[in-house]
DNA sequence: AAATTATAGGGGAAAAACACCCTTTTTCTT
DNA sequence: AAGAAAAAGGGTGTTTTTCCCCTATAATTT
C-alpha cells in the first residue's frame, strides 16, 4: 500500500509535532516533515523534489510567511500539492480568503481525530473536502450577497480610535477639532453599519476587527 | 513500571487529541482523558477519584471555565494534582497569574515534543519544571516592583464580564438577579478600584486583563 | 459582646449618551 | 453643469450613566 505523504506547516512546534503523531497513526498518511513557517516550507519545496508532499496542513497565522500567503504560493508553484487549512479561527473572511488562495479543505482545529483522518482521504481521492458550513458559505458567496465589506472614513476610523479611550464625545469633538454635533453624527452612523446599540458595542467591534489595539 | 496519568484541558479537540496521541508515546506517562474546558474537568474530578491524574497540561485560553480559574480550583481542591500550563501566550502577568493560581510548570506550545515529556519527568519527580525565561520572570517580580495586585469578588468579575456587552446596568442587573442600585454600587468601587472614569474604561480593563475574552 | 467590614440596596441630581429628524456645504458622478 | 451622495453641523427630547451621600443586614474581627 502506497502512503501519501503529509507536510504540516505550523509555528507552534508543540502542535506541529503532536499534529505530526496522530497523523502518523492513521494507515495511508505518513508525515514527510514539519514547517515553522511558510518561508522555510518554500525553502523545503525548492531544495529537493522529494521534500514536495501529496497534502500539506496549513496554519493560517504564522510569523514571516502566514498560511494565505503559502498557500498561494504553493497553488501557483505546485498545483498538484493539495493544501488543507487547519485554523483556530472560523470568520467567514478568513476562510474565504484561505478557500481563494486554493486551499482544497478547511477544518477547524476544534475537530475530532476521526474527522482529520476522513478529510484526508477525501482529499487524495476527491482532491477537496468541505464541511457543511463551508459550503454553506461558499453557496453564500456566490449568491451575491458575499461581502458586505463594511468600509469606514479616516474620520471615522479616527472617532472608533478615540471612543475606545475614557474620553467623553465632547472631548473627543474637541481632540478631532469637530463640532460634538458631529461626533454625534458619526456615531449614530456607525451603529447603523455595525449594527451595535451602545458605545460598548462600538468598542467591542473596535477592539475584534483591530481598528484599535490594545 | 507505574505510569503516570495525565490529563488534557483544551478547546481545541484536534489539538488535545493530538497532544494525547504524543504524551502517550511518552514510557512514563499516559493519557486518562481529555477535557474541553474547565468545567469538564471538574465534573470528572467530582465523578470519580479514578478521574484524578497524576499531572493535568492545561491551556489558558478556554470558554466558560479558563486555565487560571480552573487551576485555582485543582490547586484548592486537589493540591496534589500538578498543574502544567500549556499556552500560546508569554506574556508576563499571564504567567504569573498561572504560578500564583497553582500551576507548576509552564510552557509554550512552540516547545519540542522532547522538552515536553522532560518537564513532565521532572513534575512528578520535583514538583515542579520551569524554564529559565520563568525563572528568571520569578526573580524579577519578588525583587521589588511589586505589583498593585488588585483583587475581585466573584460578582465583581461577572459584572465586569457583562459590562463588556451591549447589556445595560439595568439589564446587567436583572441578568444577576440584583437590583440595579446594587449593580450601581459595584461599578462605583470598580472605577475608584481601577482608576477608570467610564465604562469604556472598565471595558478596556476588563480586556487587557483577560477577565473578558473576546 | 462590640467594632469593623463586606455586601446589598436607596434617593436624587447632573452629565453623558442615544435617537430622530433637519439644514447647509462640499465632493463626487455622470 | 445637474444631481446624488457624503460631510459637517444643528434642535430637541429621552434614556443611561455617573456621582455622592446614605441605610440596613450579615459576616468577621477583636
Amino acid at each position: 500500500m502506497i502512503q501519501h505523504s503529509v507536510v504540516i506547516v505550523d509555528d507552534h512546534t508543540l502542535l506541529s509535532q503532536a499534529i505530526q503523531a496522530m497523523v502518523n497513526t492513521f494507515d495511508d498518511f505518513k508525515v514527510l516533515y514539519t514547517c515553522k513557517n511558510g518561508q522555510e516550507l518554500v525553502e523545503n519545496f525548492s531544495n529537493s523534489v522529494n521534500n514536495i508532499p501529496d497534502v500539506v496542513l496549513m496554519d493560517i497565522n504564522m510569523p514571516i510567511m502566514n498560511g494565505i500567503e503559502t498557500t498561494e504560493w504553493i497553488h501557483k508553484m505546485h498545483p498538484k500539492v493539495n493544501v488543507m487549512a487547519l485554523s483556530v479561527e472560523d470568520d467567514d473572511k478568513t476562510v474565504l480568503k484561505m478557500l481563494k488562495a486554493g486551499a482544497v479543505g478547511y477544518l477547524l482545529k476544534d475537530t475530532e481525530k476521526a474527522i482529520l483522518e476522513k478529510a484526508l482521504i477525501e482529499i487524495v481521492e476527491n482532491g477537496f473536502y468541505h464541511t457543511k458550513s463551508v459550503t454553506n458559505l461558499l453557496l453564500k458567496s456566490i449568491t451575491g450577497n458575499e461581502e458586505e465589506e463594511i468600509s469606514f472614513r479616516d474620520k471615522e476610523i479616527q472617532f472608533m480610535k478615540l471612543a475606545c479611550t475614557e474620553l467623553t464625545y465632547k472631548e473627543i469633538a474637541n481632540e478631532m477639532n469637530l463640532s460634538p454635533k458631529t461626533i454625534d453624527g458619526y456615531r449614530d452612523t456607525l451603529f447603523t453599519k455595525l449594527n451595535v446599540k451602545n458605545r460598548v458595542g462600538l468598542v467591542m467591534y473596535a477592539i475584534k476587527n483591530k481598528i484599535y489595539t490594545l
